[in-house]
DNA sequence: TTCGCGGTAAAACAATCGTTTAATACTAGC
DNA sequence: GCTAGTATTAAACGATTGTTTTACCGCGAA
């Protein structure tokens, strides 16, 4: 590895920690050369300009969900369709909150383009978002017996994909809860284990549901 | 109405529109004057800053939340626990989605506080989210027939909250869901009655699993 | 009228942003 | 050991930000 690759690995570990954290815009060009240890320039240099940057770091985002996803369809091979949900909220809920080590960055990237999209928001939603989808919406339809084009599946699939990154972004949320309850318990003093088991059996109560949704 | 109250109350009108639109931090003092016809100096002197503006906007909005859930209190009264929660649900989407002349830019506010904080936050969690939380809890208590102490109230409303303010975020949800798959269809096509009882029927589902939730 | 004052307007302020420049330091190839 | 090309650096650029300044306008009171 020359020098060269060397900064160019320390800008991009730089820019996805603060990138994730803060979103595209709000992070700047100094902060993140500042934290690489690099000159101001060195992105320029590097990556074109900011967004080529923020392109690279998109880049191995996207790689990274895949092969998550891509581990847990292997992972849930050959179970009914009920233990496979079961298994996807855990698998799901493990890289969004397993530690230090984990890939929380990748969904703050994800969260962020949600609320502030970037020009890079299109390519998340076709490379990393709709194979979670497709994935999901064959175990609902499964579930349900149904064709995947049946709007059940996709307001269930919507409902799981709610939860999930809904705790997804539990750091901020408790922030906000203790701002109102000063004493809001720490969701994951258990583990995360009991919080995957409650939204998988809340998910899947709530999916049986046959009854048509309209009315009461 | 003198001249002065006339152009405060347009750069509170701009101001709200473009902060629920787009966040505190994005929108520019010259964005917010243009809109409303004002001078550049206009903010700093009738708000004293940008965060000032910002301050009198929150201010609004949760006047505006917390009139909407005492409306929702009063017109679930005397109901039973799970249709004040099917009452909940509805108007809360209705505010949410209602139309043109809703309080969309409000929950556009708080959705940008929850990605983005701003000093504000603590007191929008404390003013406005508080109540919320504490009336839908008290009816998930209700249905379990435990105190709202217990656990499972917590997590239940938080699920009841997670599905609402990701549908509160449609249009976005829908851009980034087109990007994947282009022909996903309207979810407000049939109006907003069909998705408010899904999403109701769903919770109650969930809620109703009296079953402890550790283990599968 | 003249004065005073709240409101408005145009211009400029300092700070910060992403980006570019020009010079220097380094390394590989002959 | 010299050269060519790449990587790094300090400095500055132009654009944009929130804010301040200064002058001006309109209007009721003395």
């Amino acid at each position: 590895m020359t020098r060269d690759a060397a900064t160019r690995d320390r800008l991009i570990t730089a820019a996805s920690r603060l990138f994730g954290k803060e979103g595209y815009r709000r992070v700047t060009v100094r902060e993140i050369c500042r934290e690489a240890k690099a000159n101001v320039a060195a992105v320029n240099y590097h990556f074109g300009d900011k967004l080529g940057l923020y392109r690279e770091v998109v880049d191995q985002a996207i790689a990274v969900i895949r092969s998550g996803a891509a581990a847990a369809r292997e992972g849930g091979a050959g179970l009914p369709a009920e233990d496979r949900l079961r298994h996807y909220v855990h698998a799901w809920l493990t890289q969004l909150l397993g530690g230090a080590d984990t890939h929380a960055w990748i969904h703050g990237i994800m969260s962020h383009e949600m609320s502030e999209p970037t020009p890079q928001a299109p390519r998340i939603g076709r490379e990393a978002i709709r194979p979670r989808i497709e994935y999901l919406s064959a175990i609902i339809a499964e579930i349900l017996e149904c064709p995947v084009t049946d709007p059940r599946v996709r307001r269930g699939t919507m409902a799981v994909q709610s939860h999930c990154l809904w705790y997804g972004r539990l750091p901020r949320i408790q922030a906000f809860a203790r701002a109102a309850f000063p004493d809001w318990p720490n969701e994951l003093a258990d583990g995360l284990a009991p919080l995957a088991d409650y939204i998988a059996e809340f998910s899947l109560a709530g999916i049986r549901l046959r009854t048509p949704t309209v009315g009461g």
